[in-house]
DNA sequence: CCAGACGTTGTT
DNA sequence: GTCTGG
DNA sequence: CCAGACGTTGTT
DNA sequence: GTCTGG
């Protein structure tokens, strides 16, 4: 799974994807569902950068219940899931990221980890957005789609997000020109020799915490394991 | 036909 | 135990 | 994902 | 909106 990732360097989307950053971008160590966060997507001929919620509504909900469901999407069937389909077809996106989070152990004594990339700070995540019409305004929200683990992540969990090599970004986001039999075969784990993982502190189990302390190696706790 | 679901992960 | 909020 | 709430009435 | 279960 994917439900808590980190996003501070926004820098790395102009030098990898060409990104224009949203000017008043925050460094963020701790974002969580139902939070907005900053989504890649294409405009113009080109991508541009938009403040999303995280929790998918689907357009036909009749409330905004759903959405803490639908943080993340399974890339195996997502053609047949009438919540994801629609935006499988026509709204792909790009959550940008530094790294995730992904916890083992019991309720109690849940040990973190913090997992990024070896060779690049920029780890694009694959994902949905939707709009929703509230009676006030539009509501645009994304999923993280997520995919079977490699072996760096299998000892701790079951699934993992859909990280996608930036020369796949392109393809991913041209929901015109690659249809989704072609896109789903970027929906695949993320080579573990790419990665790296390092066990960081507890609190950032805490949502209201944020700050660069969370993603700073701590010694592992033997008797946790 | 209408009513109700539409989802993921982890844990048991 | 289970749901909600972030 | 984890953390925190989970409730009502009356009084200030 | 669309599919499934009854």
């Amino acid at each position: 799974m994917c439900a808590r990732y980190a996003f501070f360097n926004g820098k790395v989307v102009a030098d990898d994807l060409g990104v224009t950053p949203l000017p008043d971008l925050e460094p963020r160590y701790n974002i969580a569902p139902m939070q907005t966060a900053p989504v890649i997507v294409p405009s113009d001929g080109g991508w541009d950068m938009e403040m999303m919620r995280w929790g998918l509504i689907p357009s036909w909900a009749k409330d905004e219940t759903i959405a803490q469901k639908l943080i993340n999407a399974r890339g195996e069937p997502l053609r047949e899931k009438p919540s994801f389909r629609a935006a499988y077809k026509r709204r792909r996106c790009v959550i940008p990221a530094n790294g995730f989070y992904e916890w083992s152990g019991k309720r109690g004594s849940k040990q973190p980890f913090f997992i990024t990339l070896r060779g690049s700070d920029l780890m694009p995540l694959a994902g949905l957005w939707e709009e929703w019409e509230t009676p006030e305004a539009l509501l645009h929200t994304f999923t993280i789609i997520t995919t079977e683990p490699n072996e760096l992540i299998s000892p701790i969990h079951t699934r993992m997000p859909v990280i996608l090599a930036p020369e796949d970004v392109a393809r991913w986001l041209d929901s015109d020109g690659v249809p989704v039999e072609e896109a789903s075969q970027l929906l695949v784990p993320y080579p573990a020799d790419e990665m790296q993982m390092t066990a960081v502190h507890p609190e950032v189990g805490r949502v209201v915490i944020d700050h660069p302390g969370l993603i700073e190696p701590i010694e592992k706790q033997t008797e946790l394991f």
